[in-house]
DNA sequence: AATGAATGAGCTTTCATTCAT
DNA sequence: TATGAATGAAAGCTCATTCAT
C-alpha cells in the first residue's frame, strides 16, 4: 500500500477530526471576512473544500459551529498566551501576576494587529454579532463569562501575592480590562491606524500596571 | 405663493422631518434589538407606523440609512455630552480639559447603562456588525475616525492648557480611550453585570486620569 | 388606448386578485398531483406564471396558503351544491331536508369523479395530508369541523320538518354521513375503479336515507 | 455444522427479526405523528434504538418500508379482526357473515378510537398520503385493493349463505363499506370529538346492516 | 410623495441515499 | 453485519430592491 493510501484510509475518528478542523479554519477565515451573519455555511463549506452540506450536517446549526469555533478558539488563546509567557520569560524567575497579566493582554493585542491567528478575529467579530440583545449567540456571551472568571481568580491570586493592590473589586477590575482589550482589539480589526500603531497596545499594559499596582510599590518605584 | 401653500409646504416639510425621525427613531431601535442584518427595511417601516417601502424610498438604501442614523447619533452624543457636563458644573469655573473628558465618557456610559437613548446602543451595535473587514458599514468606520480627531484634537488642548502630559501621542491616547469606552460600552449591552455594576464604570474614568494626569501634578496630588 | 393596454393597467387590486387567483388554483392542481408537502412553493409559483417567491410573499407561509385555499374551496363548495340542487330541481316544489341532503352528497361525489373541480380533489388531498397527529394543517381541520356544524343544523332542520327520524343524535349522524362521503370521495381519487363506478355513489345517497328516513315514512314507502 | 455456529446463525436471525420489528414499531409511531413525508429514516433510527443507517440498510429503501410496514399491518389486521370475532362470540354457533362484518368493522374503529395499534393508525395516516395522483406509496393502494377482494368475497359468500341481499354488486358494496370505514376511521384520528363519540361507530355497523340486510328478513324483523 | 406588488438571490435546514470502514 | 461520514437536491422563508400605480 502506498502512503498515499495509507494517508487516505484513515479511521473514521480521523476522517472527522479532519472535517470539522477544516470547518472551522473555513467558519474563521470567512466570518472574520464577512461576519457571522454573512458568512453562510455554504461558503464554509466550500472553503473547507468539502460539500456545502458538511457545515449544517457535522454540527448540526450555524450557532451550534459558533458555539465549537469559540471553544476551540478560548482554548487557543489560553494555551497560547500561557506559552508565549514562558517563551518570551524562559530563564528569568517567574514574573509577578501583574506583569504576567500585562504581558498576557500586550501579546494579544498585538498578535491580533499582525494579523496571525484568523481564530482570534472571529472572535472578535462573532462578539461584536453578540451586542444586539436578541443576538443568538450566547456562546460568546457565556465564554466571555468564563473569561471573566479566570481573569477575577488571576487578580485575586495578584492581591493574594500582593503585586496587586487590595482595594479593588476584582470582577469590576476583570470586567474593565476585557472592555479595554477587547474594545482595543475590534478598533485594531477596524481601523487599519490602530493596528499599526504599537504605542495603543503599550498603554493597555501600562494602564493595566497603573490601576492594578499597590500603591506602596508605585511609591518604591519613583 | 399664497400663505396657504407656504404652510402646506411648511408642514409638508415638517412631515418630512418628523417621518425621518420616526423612522430612524424605529431604526434604531430595531437594530439595538436584532441588529444591523437582521433589522429589515419592511420591520423597521412597519414600527415606524409608515408603509413598508418608506425605508427604502426615504433614504434610497439601507446603507444609507444606517449613515444617516450614525450621523444623527454622533450629533446626538456631542451635544448631550456638552450640555450635561454644563449641567452638572454650572456655577463653577470651568473645569480642566481632563476633567472634563472624565465626565464626558462617564457619562455616556451611564446613560447606556440607564438605558435611555436606544440611538447610542444602536450605534455600539452597528460598530459591532463594522468588525469584518469586508464590512459595508464604512459609515460606522468613517464616523469613528470623526470622533477620533475631535478627540485628539481635546488630548492636545488639555496639553497645551497643562491639564494633560506631554509626553503622550494624542493619537495613540485618543484612541486608547476610545477603545476603552468602546469595549465596556459593549459589554454594558451585552453582560447585564456589566450594566448593573457602576464601578466599572468609574475605573474608565479612573484610567483616564491615572494615564492623562502630568507627572507634576501627580506628585502634587500625593 | 388599446384593449390590450386597458387590461394590463388595472388597479393594485386588481393586479393582487388575479395573482391570488392564479396562485390559488396552481396551488390546488399541483397538490392534487403531488399532495400538499411535495407541492413545493416554488413549483406553484412556477405554474402560476410568477415569480418562485410570489406564493411565501403572497401568503406568509404555506399553511396559510393552504388556509386560503380551503377557505375558498369549502365557500365553492357550498355554492355549487345548492345551485347545482336548484339547478336538477328547478321547477318542482323545493325537496325535503333529506332529499336535499343526497343529492348534494351524490353531486359532490360525482363532481369528483368527473374530474371536473381540482380545488375538490386538493381539498381531500389535505385532509389526507391532515390525519398524523402533529399535522400542521389545522385549517383543514378547522374548516371540516365548520362543515359538520352546518350538517348538523341540516339535520335538525330535517328532524324538525318531519324528513329526517327524530331518534338520532343530529352530530354523530354528521360526523357518519362526512366519514363515508370522505372516504368515498378519497377512494375516488386513490382507486379508478371506484371513481368509474356510479353504484358506489347510489349506495352513498341511499344509506343516507336508509337511516335518516323515519320509521313511519318508510313503512308508508313499502 | 457445530451447535455453536446453528446457536449463533439462530440468534443472529432473531436479532434480525428482533431488530425489524422494533424498526417497524419506530416507523409506525413515527407516521402516526409526523405523516409519511415528515417521518424521517434517520428518526426512525434513532427512535428503535439502532443506528440512523439502519433503517435504509434494512429495507433498502423508504417505500420498501412502507410496503414492509402496510403488509404487517394488514395481517395483523386481519388476524386480530377473526381472534375478537371468535373470542366475543366463543360459545355461539357462528353468527351470519354479515353479523360479523358488521363486528369487525366496529371492532376495527374501536380499537383505532381507544388509540392501541400504532400500526393501525400508521395505515390510516399512510393511506391519507396516497391520495395525491402522483403519489410514491402504491404499496398502500394495492394493500386496499387486496382488502377490497377478500371483502368482496365475503360478501358473496355472504349472499350465498342468504345473509345479505343478492340485488347488490358485491366490487361496489365492498368499496362503500370500506370508504365509510377508512373515513370515519380517519376522522377518528383528527376529530377527538369523533373518537369520543361511540354512537358514529354503531351507525357503521347500523348502515352496513341496513344496506346489505336481505328484504324479506328486513320485513320478518319488523 | 408615497405605497403595495413583485422579484431574484440568498439563507438555514432537512432528507434519502451512497460510500468507506 | 452494521455504522457514521458525506453528499446533492430541495425545501420554506426572508430580504433589499425595483416597478407600477
Amino acid at each position: 500500500m502506498s502512503e498515499t493510501a495509507a494517508a487516505e484510509r484513515r479511521t473514521q475518528a480521523e476522517r472527522r477530526a479532519a472535517s470539522e478542523a477544516a470547518l472551522l479554519e473555513a467558519a474563521a477565515e470567512l466570518i472574520a471576512e464577512r461576519g457571522f451573519e454573512r458568512a453562510s455555511l455554504r461558503g464554509i463549506g466550500e472553503r473547507a473544500g468539502v460539500s456545502r452540506a458538511m457545515p449544517a450536517y457535522h454540527f448540526g446549526s450555524k450557532d451550534a459551529l459558533v458555539a465549537r469555533l469559540v471553544q476551540r478558539a478560548t482554548e487557543g488563546t489560553v494555551l497560547t498566551a500561557a506559552e508565549l509567557v514562558r517563551r518570551d520569560h524562559p530563564d528569568e524567575a517567574p514574573a509577578s501576576t501583574l506583569e504576567i497579566l500585562r504581558v498576557i493582554i500586550e501579546t494579544y493585542l498585538d498578535s491580533l494587529a499582525a494579523d496571525v491567528a484568523p481564530e482570534e478575529r472571529a472572535v472578535v467579530v462573532m462578539w461584536g454579532a453578540s451586542f444586539p440583545s436578541e443576538s443568538s449567540l450566547s456562546a460568546v456571551i457565556d465564554s466571555d463569562r468564563q473569561s471573566h472568571d479566570a481573569l477575577t481568580h488571576t487578580i485575586r491570586a495578584g492581591q493574594d501575592d500582593g503585586s496587586i493592590r487590595n482595594d479593588l473589586e476584582p470582577e469590576a477590575a476583570a470586567w474593565w480590562i476585557m472592555g479595554m482589550a477587547r474594545g482595543i482589539a475590534a478598533f485594531t480589526l477596524n481601523q487599519p491606524v490602530v493596528a499599526a500603531n504599537p504605542t495603543i497596545r503599550r498603554m493597555c499594559g501600562e494602564s493595566i500596571v497603573a490601576m492594578l499596582t499597590p500603591l506602596a510599590a508605585a511609591d518604591d518605584a519613583r
